[in-house]
DNA sequence: ATTTCTTTTGTCTAAAAGACAATAATTTGG
DNA sequence: CCAAATTATTGTCTTTTAGACAAAAGAAAT
């Protein structure tokens, strides 16, 4: 028996009196009603009604059980409606877990904005290098260089991610530019450590990868640490050229032999990835979320 | 859709956290916890839960429903079982255990009473001196004699259970009358053993107990025979004063020492109790049962 | 890489609700 | 007081929905 829908036509046989008006408001046949209702009383081993074919009543214990599941199907409505509501409108924790140095440098400026758009969003943003699975981590949305990642989740390339040579004007003063990629051997180098390990310096010659890492004076996972390094002239540093926007600008750092086909691993498609599950049905706040980065970010 | 019953899926999903173990509590294929869920799903337009073929995890908006509906499911069911306890006709099976010799005597002969007052009670009577828990037994009443017991137990104190030695008139004239309640010690004794072991013979003095156990001729967990040895003239026995009324009034047996404190234990407070748990709502035919006692056994 | 456990999907069967006509019963109006 | 009218109930059929069972698909664990 569907003992909700029995409570629904129950509660409205005894709001209009009469099974015939209460099968109207339901576009269901009366015998219906009947049925539905006189189940319930079998369920409950009671009557709830008096009916007479004239009128219907409510007897005590039907009052009392109609007080009760009135209350009880407002409530259930209401926690409906709530989700639905939480459907339509963005709202709730967002959870971004992102690249460390990433969202310190391209994240971080951009939230102010995002939470002032949406103040019914809270966001948990946890940054980390660690790959980690979208599902495990109870993640609504990753940020995370490397390549295309497996089916199911949705991937959006928001910027390219190539790294460059960067080294002070100071040290390039004392230690001479490299006029080539072979030539960054004979450098200090400062490398940034992923969770597999310093990402080595790579020259693409043809088909033909080469390892040209220099000398090893600092490694770190640390982008801000290693950069001032850098800025200190203590060696060359491979850098995202997205991280490093500012540093040339300002003269600080400056970009080496920005022609050679250098990276720090044999994948030709790097990028920066937005990911995110595809569920049937997408949250709000995760699509304005990277509706709002993709924006922000791809323009 | 039957909503409540994708209600009560999704919450014995959320809290076994698989879809397995729901769909054996509920006894139905794991496929149709998974249909009404989905149903549900659709129905409000969101995922609920997050499945992995290892992993079923609530949603944030999925945790939010489970907490609200989970209330409205136990409203309800109060609700439910709030109008079946006020069930205008006691009926059912009204299950009753009860010591042996209290219910052989007692108890039995006021049934056929009950039962023609309550057609639609199944009397379920299981006679028994082992000390049984309400909770394991499935037991709606049960009769027992001690002392008050646990919390959560209702007890009715239905009459005293203190105990006299009884002998057969010609049994005392052959080893005459005991005078005083250690003069017991020389006398033949008839012993009830209960699951704890036979019940000594006990005299208060003051603070102090005294054993007066006689010299064991016969032992048994059998008032009955015991009582045939007693009336045999084999010795004295221990008896409830409820168990031998008839017989003394019948001079088959003498009362002997009715002004010592004699007893089988300790426990000052012996009587005949009447048990039974105490819910929220009292089903009727529970408590027919117990004012139907209390009205025959305490007046 | 294979095995194992779990969810999902497909298809059929069983159960339950709806539709509609007919019946029974009581209030209302004459 | 009787007949008409309205209303709930009952009977039978159709439609819908949940359950059963087998098979497939997908991750996690070893």
């Amino acid at each position: 028996m569907d003992q909700l829908l029995a409570l629904k036509y129950f509660c409205k046989v005894a709001e209009t009196g009469s099974f015939t008006s209460a099968a109207t408001a339901f576009s269901v046949p009366p015998s219906s009603i009947s049925r539905r209702i006189s189940d319930l009383e079998t369920s409950l081993g009671t009557h709830l009604l008096t009916r007479s074919t004239r009128v219907v009543k409510l007897t005590e214990i039907g009052t009392a059980y109609l007080e009760q599941v009135r209350e009880i199907l407002v409530q259930l409505e209401l926690s409906n409606e709530s989700v639905k509501s939480y459907q339509s409108r963005p709202m709730g924790q967002l959870k971004i877990s992102s690249m460390v140095s990433f969202g310190e440098r391209k994240l971080f400026p951009l939230l102010d904005e995002f939470s002032t758009l949406h103040p019914d969003i809270t966001l948990d943003i946890s940054l980390s290098d660690e790959l980690s699975s979208l599902a495990n981590d109870d993640v609504d949305v990753a940020i995370r260089g490397g390549y295309a990642p497996d089916e199911r989740i949705h991937a959006i390339k928001l910027m390219p991610n190539d790294f460059i040579p960067v080294a002070s004007p100071h040290y390039l003063a004392v230690m001479g530019t490299p006029e080539n990629g072979f030539a960054l051997r004979k450098h200090q180098g400062l490398f940034f450590r992923t969770p597999r390990g310093p990402s080595p310096w790579l020259l693409a010659e043809g088909d033909q990868w080469h390892d040209v890492s220099g000398n090893p004076v600092a490694i770190s996972n640390n982008a801000n640490w290693l950069m001032a390094q850098g800025v200190a002239g203590k060696g060359i540093m491979m850098a995202p050229r997205w991280s490093v926007e500012t540093t040339l600008a300002s003269g600080a750092l400056v970009a080496l032999l920005t022609d050679a086909a250098l990276s720090v691993n044999q994948n030709p498609d790097m990028g920066i990835y937005l990911l995110y599950q595809k569920p049937k049905y997408l949250v709000p706040k995760v699509k304005v979320f990277i509706d709002f980065l993709v924006e922000r970010l791809m323009a």
